[in-house]
RNA sequence: GGGCCCGUAGCCUAGCCAGGAUAGGGCGCCGGCCUUCUAAGCCGGAGACCCGGGGUUCGAAUCCCCGCGGGCCCGCCA
C-alpha cells in the first residue's frame, strides 16, 4: 500500500496527500481478487485515473508503470509480490505464498500465534452476562441461542486474552416464577414428588405450562360467557327494534329463532353468525351501528373460540406425557380472581423473605437451575456465577439507587412510586439523547405506589452489583432484542446517577428470537423445543447417519458410538445457534434437521487431518500437539524454493493467516458467528484439499514435509477454532 | 401512531458499516466418483431482474431518499 502511494502520484501526476487521503477514507484498497487468473490481490484505480481525465487508451501504459515502479521498489519484496499484473483499470498483485507459509507456519508451530493472539486483551476484566432464562421451564432453542452466542462470545474474549467470567442473573422475583411456584404448591399438597425419572426442569415446566393454561381456560370460559349475556342483551335491543321503530317482521322471525336456539344446546357463535347475516340481507351494504355491534361481538366470540382450541391442544399434548400432573392441577387451579390474590401474596411474601415461602421457592427454583446445569454442561457451558435477582446486596443496592434517583435532576415521586423523567433528560442533556437516538423515551418508573420494586430498578442495581462485584471494566448482557428498551433505560438512569463509567461499558448484545416453523413457541403453554429434545433429535440422526454407511453396529461399539454420536449433536447443535447472525430471526424447522450439520461436518474434517498425521507419524495421535516435535523437525528440513504450490495450498495459507482478523472482527463487531463462518470455509478449503493433493503417497519427500506442516498448523488452527465454538474435537470419527 | 431491526435462487445464508472485475456457500433437485491418507466426503449441472422505485457515482447488493413486506418494542409486566 505504501509503495502504492509513493508510486502511484509520481506516475499519474497527483498530489500524494490526495492518494493519501483516498486510501484513509478506503476508496482506494487491496482485495482479493475474483478470480486466481487475476493474481491473489488487486486494487481499483479507477478513481485516480478519472480524477486525471487519463483516457482510456492510457489506462494500460500507466498502470504498467506503476507496476513497473512498484516491482522495482525494495517493497515488492517484502509484501512478498512476485508479478503485478494489471487490466481495465485493476492493478493485481500476485503473492508468494512459499514465503508467506514460512512465516505463519513458523508462528504455529512455535505458538507465537497464540501468545500474538492472547496479547490483544491484556487481562483487562469483561463480565458477559448471557442465558439468564426464567427458572419456570426447561431451557428452549430460543434461551439456548442466547446460551451458545453468550458462550461462544465469552470464549472469543477467553482467547483474545480477556479476563472473563460469565455470569446467569436468576430472575426469581417474576411472577412467572410465583405462577410456577403456585402450582408446586398445588402440585406438591397432593403428595407428589418429583419423579426421579424425569429432568426436573421439563417436570417443573409442565407444573407451569398447566397452570397458566387452566387459569386460562377459566379466563376464556368467563369471557365467554359474558359474551353470551351480550348476545342475549344485543338479541333484546333488536327484538325491540323490529316491533318499533324499524316494524320489520322478518328480523323479528330471527330474533325468535335465535332465543330459541340459544336455549338449547346451541353454538353461540352459530347464532350470532345468523343474526349478523340477516341483518345484511335487511340492510345491503351499508352496516348499522346495531350490525357493527354484533359483528364485532362475533369476532370476539371467534378469537375466543380459536385460543380456547389452542389451550385445549397443548393441555392435552401436556396430558399425554403427564396425566398425573394434568388430573391434580385440572381440579385445584383457583378461579381466577383468587389466583391473582395468591399470586401476588407469594410474590410479596418472597420479597419480605418469609421464611417458608422463600424455602419453596427456592426448592422449585432449585430444582429447574439443575436442570438447566445438565443441559448447559452437556454443551460445554459452566457458568461462573448465578446471580440471584433476591441477593440481599442487589436488594439493598435497588433501595438506595431509587432513593438516590430522587436526587437527581429528572428524579420525582409521586405518593411512594419514584419515577425518572427520561423524556426531560432525553430534551435537555446529550447523553441521553446519544443513548435513544430518534427513539423518544418515556418516564420510567423506579418503585411502585405499593412500595415494591420493578424488573428495571433491580436490573439497574444489578448492573452496578457486577462492576463492584467483579471490578469488570465492562460488561456484555447477552439479551433478546426485545428488550433494546429497557437497555438503554437501564444506561440511562446509571448516567444520570453519576455512573456515566458503567452507562459507557455496558454493552447490549442484542439478538433476534428463534421461530418455529409452523407455530410460535410459547413457554407459558409448553409449546416449545427444548434443547434437551434438540440434542436428542440429533444425537438419533447421527446414529442412523452411522448405520447407513456402517450397516451393523457390535454390543460392544455401541458405548462408544453412543458417545461419539453426542459430541456430534452438541457441535451440530451449538453450529445451528451460532452460525445465524444475532440481529437475524432463526426460523427453526425441526423437520430439517438433516440439512443442518455443518458442526459434525468440521468435526468430520478435522477427525481427517488427525488420521494423515496418524499415517505419518503413529497411530497413538490423539492432538496435533503429540506431533510437534517431528513437525518442527519436519519444518526445519523444507526446502521451501523448490515447491510449487497447488491452489489448495495457497488457500489454506491464505485463511490460516486470516485467524486472528476473524477473532478480533468477531470481538469488534459482536458477531461470534463469523467464527463459525471462518470454520467452514477451514474445513471447506481442507476438503478440497484432502481430495486432491495426496501426502502421504506424496513421493517427493520435500513436498511431503511441507504438506504434513500444512495439515499440522491447519489441524491446530481448526481445533482452536472449534474449541472456540464450543465444539468438541473428535480425534477419530 | 412513533421507534428499532431484517428483506440476496424453492428454502437457509455470506458479502453491506469502510461502493469495484463474472454476487460466494449450503440444503433440496438432476448427473457422476469408494482396489489409492476416513464417501459424515468430492466433482459436474440447472436454479438470483440482490423486495420495488428514484438519486449520488466512472462504477451500487453495498451509500442517500420514497415505498412495500416481515419481526420486535413503546406497562406502576418480566
Amino acid at each position: 500500500m505504501r509503495a502504492l502511494i509513493e508510486t502511484i502520484p509520481r506516475v499519474i501526476g497527483l498530489d500524494e496527500k490526495v492518494v493519501e487521503d483516498l486510501v484513509a477514507k478506503r476508496r482506494l484498497k487491496l482485495a482479493r481478487t475474483p478470480d486466481p487468473k487475476y493474481g491473489d490481490y488487486g486494487v481499483a484505480l479507477h478513481v485516480v485515473l478519472h480524477m486525471v481525465k487519463a483516457p482510456r487508451q492510457e489506462w494500460d501504459k500507466l498502470l504498467s508503470r506503476i507496476a513497473n515502479e512498484i516491482m522495482g521498489s525494495s517493497r515488492a519484496k517484502e509484501c512478498f509480490i512476485y508479478r503485478i499484473d494489471y487490466s481495465n483499470g485493476y492493478l493485481n498483485f500476485y503473492i508468494d505464498y512459499r514465503k508467506l507459509s514460512r512465516i505463519i507456519f513458523k508462528k504455529i508451530i512455535d505458538e507465537a500465534l497464540f501468545d500474538e493472539i492472547r496479547s490483544y486483551g491484556r487481562g483487562e476484566k469483561i463480565l458477559v452476562e448471557h442465558t439468564s432464562a426464567n427458572p419456570i421451564h426447561p431451557l428452549h432453542i430460543g434461551s439456548g441461542r442466547n446460551a451458545v452466542i453468550g458462550n461462544t462470545f465469552a470464549r472469543i474474549l477467553r482467547r483474545l486474552g480477556f479476563s472473563v467470567r460469565e455470569h446467569f442473573y436468576v430472575d426469581d422475583m417474576g411472577r412467572q416464577v410465583a405462577v410456577m411456584v403456585y402450582g408446586y404448591t398445588k402440585v406438591k399438597e397432593k403428595g407428589i414428588e418429583p419423579p426421579p425419572k424425569i429432568k426436573p426442569d421439563h417436570w417443573i415446566g409442565a407444573i407451569y405450562a398447566l397452570t397458566n393454561i387452566f387459569v386460562s381456560i377459566k379466563n376464556m370460559h368467563h369471557e365467554q360467557e359474558k359474551i353470551a349475556g351480550e348476545i342475549r342483551t344485543l338479541i333484546e335491543h333488536l327484538k325491540e327494534e323490529a316491533f318499533g321503530k324499524r316494524g320489520d317482521g322478518y328480523l323479528l322471525a330471527v330474533t325468535r329463532i335465535a332465543e330459541s336456539q340459544l336455549s338449547l344446546k346451541h353454538d353461540p357463535g352459530a347464532v350470532l353468525e345468523m343474526i349478523v347475516s340477516a341483518l345484511k340481507k335487511q340492510e345491503g351494504k351499508k352496516p348499522t351501528g346495531i350490525r357493527r355491534e354484533a359483528e364485532s361481538l362475533l369476532l370476539r366470540y371467534r378469537d375466543i373460540r380459536n385460543k380456547l382450541a389452542e389451550l385445549y391442544e397443548c393441555a392435552e399434548d401436556l396430558r399425554t406425557v403427564f396425566p398425573r400432573l394434568y388430573d391434580v392441577l385440572s381440579q385445584s387451579i383457583d378461579e381466577p380472581e383468587v389466583f391473582e390474590e395468591k399470586v401476588s401474596e407469594l410474590m410479596k411474601l418472597y420479597e419480605e423473605e418469609d421464611p417458608r415461602i422463600t424455602r419453596l421457592f427456592r426448592e422449585a427454583i432449585d430444582l429447574v437451575l439443575r436442570g438447566f446445569d445438565s443441559t448447559l454442561r452437556r454443551i460445554g457451558i459452566v457458568f461462573d456465577s448465578y446471580d440471584w435477582e433476591s441477593d440481599p446486596e442487589i436488594k439493598k443496592l435497588t433501595r438506595e439507587i431509587i432513593e438516590a434517583s430522587l436526587r437527581t435532576r429528572y428524579g420525582g415521586s409521586e405518593g411512594q412510586a419514584v419515577i425518572v423523567d427520561l423524556g426531560k433528560a432525553y430534551e435537555e442533556d446529550d447523553y441521553i439523547r446519544s443513548i435513544f437516538g430518534a427513539e423518544k423515551p418515556e418516564r420510567v418508573v423506579l418503585r411502585r405506589s405499593d412500595g415494591t420494586t420493578l424488573y428495571v430498578s433491580r436490573d439497574i442495581a444489578y448492573t452496578i452489583y457486577k462492576y463492584r462485584v467483579t471490578g469488570a471494566k465492562k460488561v456484555y448482557n447477552v439479551i433478546a432484542t426485545e428488550q433494546n428498551l429497557e437497555q438503554k433505560q437501564v444506561r440511562s438512569v446509571l448516567y444520570l446517577l453519576g455512573y456515566k463509567d458503567y452507562a459507557d461499558n455496558t454493552i447490549h448484545l442484542a439478538y433476534e428470537m428463534v421461530h418455529l416453523k409452523g407455530y410460535r413457541m410459547r413457554g407459558r403453554y409448553g409449546r416449545y423445543i427444548s434443547m434437551d429434545e434438540l440434542i436428542e433429535r440429533y444425537r438419533k440422526l447421527m446414529l442412523d447417519q452411522y448405520m447407513e454407511s456402517h450397516k451393523k453396529l457390535g454390543v460392544e461399539e455401541a458405548e462408544s458410538i453412543l458417545d461419539k454420536a453426542e459430541k456430534l449433536a452438541v457441535a451440530n447443535t451449538r453450529y445451528l445457534l451460532l452460525s445465524i447472525e444475532p440481529l437475524k430471526v432463526l426460523t427453526f424447522d425441526p423437520g430439517k434437521l438433516a440439512e443442518h450439520t455443518e458442526g459434525s461436518w468440521i468435526q468430520y474434517t478435522y477427525a481427517r487431518l488427525l488420521s494423515i498425521l496418524r499415517k505419518a507419524y503413529g497411530e497413538d495421535i490423539d492432538r496435533p500437539d503429540d506431533v510437534r516435535r517431528e513437525v518442527t523437525r519436519d519444518y526445519d528440513g523444507i526446502d521451501i524454493d523448490a515447491i510449487g504450490l497447488t491452489r489448495e495450498e495457497e488457500e489454506i495459507i491464505e485463511k490460516l493467516m486470516g485467524y486472528k482478523d476473524v477473532l478480533v472482527t468477531a470481538y469488534e463487531e459482536m458477531k461470534p458467528n463469523k467464527v463459525a463462518e471462518y470454520a467452514y470455509e477451514l474445513s471447506s478449503v481442507l476438503n478440497l484439499f484432502y481430495e486432491k493433493i495426496p501426502v502421504i503417497k506424496e513421493r517427493i519427500e520435500n513436498k511431503k514435509k511441507f504438506r504434513l506442516v500444512l495439515i499440522y498448523c491447519a489441524a491446530k488452527i481448526l481445533g482452536d477454532a472449534m474449541y472456540v465454538m464450543g465444539i468438541p474435537v473428535l480425534p477419530r470419527i
